[in-house]
DNA sequence: AGTAGATAGTTCCCTTAGGGAACCCATTCG
DNA sequence: CGAATGGGTTCCCTAAGGGAACTATCTACT
């Protein structure tokens, strides 16, 4: 399909979309963050072609998003892990799953239920301002351009 | 590609990435929310094929994230807008940008700066818990199957 | 009147990425 | 020994993305 490529664009959002952004990708993410850490394991609960998730697995770790980790010598096998700069990117899950909650969960409620460590209730993410803590979400900012906007795009 | 639709899974993730999960979209989105609304300005802004974006579009408006709108009429020109439902889809991108400043900036800075309207501030978002208002980061909370958990999938 | 330009797409062909099934290899279990 | 498990790789087929050309409508200019 020769896809465009977005790693090169002055732009935190593509460039994100560049590690992230493919098919199947933020499936993978959610799979490991929740404990399916193996690759006959992903493949069977997501139900993706073994071809593109060991296509995916490669890409991710590669970008140092996930760990190859052996986890028995012999035999052989292996699971991945996250890293700290792969857990950060399950924020956005977090969020993308607030979205999907709210408007495709239906009457059934949402599939599933997030509990915060901290406070021990069942909970859902807060977009708050990092200055003020008031919330922040994209109705209540303006976009400016930033120190690394080479053109004047977001 | 035949692709796998993720619509009919019982995961909010998958259910929003269904929507917006093409490549593309999420740039489509952006565009609209900072400003660039018309068909033309967004093709030259991304480069994207007329055809894509076309398509793009189409499947947006049918979802009500974006609405066709008039601005024009003698000669008629189109201009597209964000319902409510895809103003909360931006809350994504801003989490998204988020991550992409931390990990992919570089020295010459994020590309772009967000000014919260409340305080008036260059900021960033924080993930808090709608409960105690603590930081709630996808490595402070358990997943848990929901009432909508047909299969135990996230 | 004729022509150029802006807006908003649609149509065409070509290439390539995703799906799916089959295959491979090593090790361990019965 | 044969079967099962884990972790992939290889193959072919189809459909989605890229890119350029084409269409249509109205306005403005010469």
């Amino acid at each position: 399909m020769q896809r465009t490529q977005f790693g090169q664009m002055a732009c935190s959002i593509a460039r994100t979309l560049d590690v992230i952004g493919e098919p199947w990708s933020p499936l993978i993410l959610r799979d490991i963050w929740v404990g399916i850490t193996r690759f006959d394991q992903i493949q069977a609960d997501l139900g993706i072609s073994r071809k593109v998730l060991a296509e995916r697995l490669k890409w991710l770790a590669s970008n140092a998003i996930l760990e190859r980790r052996e986890y028995s010598a012999t035999p052989p096998r292996h699971e991945y892990v996250l890293t700290a700069k792969g857990m950060e990117l399950c924020d956005i899950l977090l969020v993308i799953a607030r979205w999907g909650d709210h408007w495709t969960a239906g009457q059934a409620g949402p599939p599933v239920l997030y509990r915060h460590h901290a406070c021990g209730r069942i909970s859902e993410v807060d977009l708050t301002c990092a200055h003020c803590h008031q919330p922040m979400r994209a109705s209540d900012v303006d976009v400016l351009p930033g120190p690394g906007a080479a053109i004047p795009a977001i």
